[in-house]
RNA sequence: GCGGGCGUGGUGGAAUGGUAGACACACCGGACUUAAAAUCCGGAGGGGGUAUCCCCGUGCGGGUUCGAGUCCCGCCGCCCGCACCA
């Protein structure tokens, strides 16, 4: 046995068929074990698996195996994000259809995580582009239409014209669109929302429940809900103005500074724009510029302040006599507030840089701490910080909190045509969900159109609305959509002919209840909300931080809205959240300024230096930065190779070492020898042991030694570290703390054979506690060990060790003394010590009395059983 | 611009306000070997000294404290998120 080296390979498809067969992970819904759910977030199966997926599920894998190890019941599963572009991509480049793609990534990327040995529970997958998935998605549709949830509008969209279709933010480059560079126009459709602004609040005030969550997570989430307070507010037109309207209505958050407004400007959408645009050539010629300069967040936010004077004025509402110019402005949003705001210069950047271009007025009202109000003035940088309000009437002298409530409240006492002039109000940034996607590849919505009774729900014993097969991606657009017969249909209430909505939902829907499908993933409704509530929320949760916020916050949404419609009983899906960091690599450059791929180079080093060079031409190769592995930099290393060279476990261990899991890992592939000769390691150290620890069978071992007795501290100690290390998700510390346990191990082991009997079973307890611990992160090897060591049953079953607390209290401590703060010495003394005695033992040591050479002590702290600082 | 995070040896990183650098990687030395690999043992923040030891040291500058990598104030640098939200 010993010498043999340790054969992943060999042992890794052994034991996962030993699992298999034993159904080690399949997880019954009766089991009265305390349950836990773990997952991580589904990957889209894009065919093959890449590190970021073994670092995340890795992470998972642990949390998992050691819950069943602390004797809970676990729920782990996994699925697929199997809905979305790329297979209609694939489709368009290989004729093949989405499905078939879709389907074949699927199986490859299955076998690929099963060669990882993950715990999964994979007689519970699902794939989300499935019938038996999404006719369940569809039910909840329909539900959500009859509780109101669900809504029908206008709505601004990126249109690709050539594509014929609606592209994505991030899909539209330099304005243009990233298929078929066409440039990206600004359409107003109608689309289906789910009215998640109805939840702002709510969504909002979740987050403090939330603390298992990364507070970055929470606040980027509060940011994007934006809640402001602020007023509605009713500027009048004066009376000779060329429109229909009496009033034009803004939201403004610095009501306060009022005295300061010098303009009023409009949303290019607004509808009162759209009327004086009629009878005004240059400002619909404004408005048409400002649609053209569409959505592309990068252009707008270096687009100058530009705007056309509309003619009207209105009057000023606390200055008797005076009015102000109406606007149409390119920087004013039509979905925010109202789409139209009041400018005050002095006191806003966007006013002031508006108000030096067209020459208007700049008034300060809120004057800083120490200014004076004669002279202060503002120039070209707005005064936004606090202050006291001036130059303002009946404000003066007031703070701006003050003000902001004064003023409000004189306007909520105004009234024009007998409504208040002002109304407070709170406003969210967050907007409502477009769930529209103008593609095949996705779940149908479950709606009908007829020309007589309108839209109306498919009937749910119609469901589920099935995409058709036979479909041609010849044509640009949405394949659904040209598809010759599918979307006709009767009308379900009036029987006429009508015709399917070919609009499919957004992908991001389909991951918003996943979580709550895998507890009962062969029910007939979409949850057994008895059973989904028994599992939820997610107990812990891991995934990248790119979801932080879309996928989270509309997870979190939808299990409210699941709520409201009876198909969970719970506000929250995730009570922990880990956001784990990405798989950084080297990246490296050719002659010719081309990226080469790791596995084309070699590297050589030279004393602490490092050079490369090219594996079959060897040509000089450029060392770059590190950054996240990507196809486009070629810095990408192939899990399969990974696993077929060093081993599941050496990948999974190596993923887990060293950096903390919420940071970026560097791949490299010292770190993988490293981990790799980690392994052999222990296979070592438990082949040595089975010879020492069958020599000393049948002996009795009562006593220990001193030795013995130490390393029972430092295995019990390991195990209870590595436990709550582990809890904590601080892989990378309950990794340190196996190294240091497997040094004490290998050390004793060395010098052992002719050891008292106690020690060797301090040492037999300590490999077997070992194993334990290794269990979670390199599963295939503990099988192995432990199977070695003769142990019974399947340590994948095992229960966690117990730790005698006993073994990790020591009765002596060892006090660091430091003179003026700088260590210079220390002494071990009896636990709870009690201070006069440990300052006559520490002013007696010859040390001590030597560095105080005869000064007297000017004062000494003691915290007792930690340090002395003498100070002199 | 706003919000958040980070800055510690050659490297990844440890460190409830209490011995800075655990653990690992890389490196150096030794043992084993005909040799190499593997393995085992040992060394190591920087500077000085044969050594006992001494000085300096957690991005920079201040402060609080008996004591600061950790807390506070002000800078510098890097990373991430949001971005005309009135």
């Amino acid at each position: 046995m010993s010498g043999e080296r340790y054969n992943p390979r060999e042992m890794e498809p052994k034991w996962q068929k030993v699992w298999d067969d034993a159904q080690s992970f399949v997880t019954s819904n009766d089991d009265p074990r305390e349950p836990y759910y773990v997952l991580e977030m589904f990957p889209y199966p894009s065919g093959r698996i890449h590190m970021g997926h073994v670092r995340n599920y890795s992470m998972g894998d642990v949390v998992a195996r050691y819950q069943r190890a602390r004797g809970k019941n676990v729920l782990h599963p996994m699925g697929w994000d199997a809905f979305g572009l790329p297979a209609e991509n694939a489709a368009i480049e290989r004729k093949t259809h989405p499905g078939t793609w879709t389907r074949q990534n699927i199986a490859s990327m299955k076998a690929q995580l099963q060669s990882m040995g993950l715990a999964i529970d994979w007689t519970r997958e699902i794939a989300t582009c499935e019938p038996e998935y999404y006719q369940h998605q569809q039910a909840m549709f329909i539900d959500m239409m009859a509780a109101g949830l669900v809504t029908r509008k206008q709505s601004k969209v990126n249109w690709d014209p050539v594509d014929m279709t609606v592209l994505a933010n991030e899909q539209v480059i330099d304005g243009k669109g990233w298929r078929s560079g066409a440039p990206v126009e600004q359409r107003e459709l109608t689309q289906w929302f789910f009215k998640i602004s109805d939840y702002a609040e709510d969504l909002l005030a979740g987050l403090d429940t939330l603390t298992e969550w990364p507070e970055k997570v929470r606040i980027m989430q509060r940011n994007w809900i934006g809640k402001s307070e602020g007023l509605r507010l009713h500027f009048e037109l004066l009376a000779d103005n060329a429109t229909s309207a009496r009033t034009v209505e803004v939201f403004t958050t610095r009501p306060d500074t009022i005295f300061g407004a010098s303009f009023i400007a409009l949303s290019a959408d607004h509808p009162l724009t759209a009327q004086l645009a009629a009878n005004n050539a240059e400002l619909a010629a404004f408005v048409a510029e400002c649609h053209r300069q569409g959505t592309a967040t990068e252009t707008l936010e270096k687009a100058e302040k530009k705007g056309v004077f509309t003619g009207l004025r209105v009057k000023h509402p606390v200055i008797e006599g005076a009015t102000l110019p109406v606007y149409v402005a390119n920087f004013v949003l039509m979905d925010y507030g109202t789409g139209a705001i009041f400018g005050c210069p002095a006191h806003d950047q966007r006013d002031l840089d508006f108000a030096r271009k067209y020459d208007l007025p700049v008034k300060a009202v809120v004057l800083p701490a120490g200014a004076d109000a004669q002279s202060f003035a503002v120039d070209d940088v707005a005064f936004t910080d606090t202050g006291t309000i001036f130059n303002s009437g009946f404000l003066d002298g007031m703070s701006i909190e003050a003000a902001k409530a004064a003023i409000s409240a004189h306007f909520a006492a105004q009234t024009i045509d007998g409504q208040p002039q002002g109304k407070v109000e709170v406003n969210y940034r967050l907007r409502d969900w477009g769930v529209s996607r103008q593609r095949y590849w996705g779940c149908p919505i479950p709606v009908i159109h007829c020309e007589v009774c309108g839209t109306l729900p498919v009937p749910k014993k119609d469901l589920p609305v099935v995409l058709p097969e036979d479909v041609s991606f010849d044509k640009p657009g949405n394949a659904l959509d040209h598809h010759p017969t599918w979307k006709h249909v009767d009308c379900p209430q009036c029987g006429a002919p009508a015709r399917r909505e070919t609009d499919t939902m957004d992908t991001f829907v389909d991951s918003s209840w996943y979580f709550a499908r895998f507890t009962a993933p062969k029910a007939t409704t979409p949850t057994e909300p008895a059973i989904a509530n028994r599992w939820l929320p997610v107990d812990q949760y891991i995934g990248g931080v790119e979801h932080a916020i879309l996928h989270l916050l509309y997870s979190r949404y939808f299990t409210r809205a699941m709520k409201a419609t009876g198909h969970v009983g719970l506000d929250e899906p995730f009570k922990g959240l880990f956001t784990q960091g990405m798989v950084t690599h080297e990246t490296y450059k050719g002659p010719a300024g081309e990226w080469v791929a790791p596995v084309d180079v070699v590297i050589e080093t030279f004393g602490e230096g490092r050079r490369a060079k090219h594996l079959r031409s060897g040509e000089a190769i450029a060392i770059g930065s590190i950054e996240k592995m990507s196809k486009s930099k070629k810095n990408v290393i192939d899990p399969d190779e990974i696993v077929a060279t060093y081993g599941a476990d050496t990948a999974r261990w190596f993923m887990l070492s060293d950096s903390p899991p919420e940071r970026d890992v560097q791949w490299t592939e010292a770190g993988v020898e490293g981990a790799s000769r980690f392994q052999q390691r222990i296979w070592r150290l438990v082949s040595e042991t089975i010879d020492i620890v069958k020599q000393s069978s049948g002996v009795v071992r009562t006593s220990d030694d001193d030795e013995g007795l130490g390393l029972r501290k430092i295995v019990h100690r390991a195990v209870h570290n590595v436990g709550t290390d582990i809890e904590g998700l601080r892989f990378n510390r309950a990794v340190a703390q196996i190294y240091e346990l497997t040094n004490a191990l290998v050390r004793q082991a060395g010098i052992c054979s002719a050891a008292p009997a106690g020690r060797l079973d301090a040492l037999e307890q300590g490999v077997s506690h070992l194993i334990q611990l290794i269990a979670p992160m390199m599963p295939h090897l503990a099988e192995t060990c432990w199977e070695a060591l003769g142990k019974q049953g399947l340590v994948a079953d095992a229960l966690w060790p117990a730790v005698d607390a006993a073994l990790l209290v020591d009765n002596t401590v060892t006090l660091p003394i430091q003179i003026n703060g700088k260590r210079r010495g220390e002494v071990t003394v009896a636990k709870g010590t009690p201070a006069a005695e440990v300052e006559k033992l520490v002013l007696s040591l010859d040390e001590i009395v030597r560095i105080l050479d005869g000064k007297a002590p000017k004062k000494i702290v003691i915290v007792p059983d930690r340090i002395v600082n003498v100070v002199v």
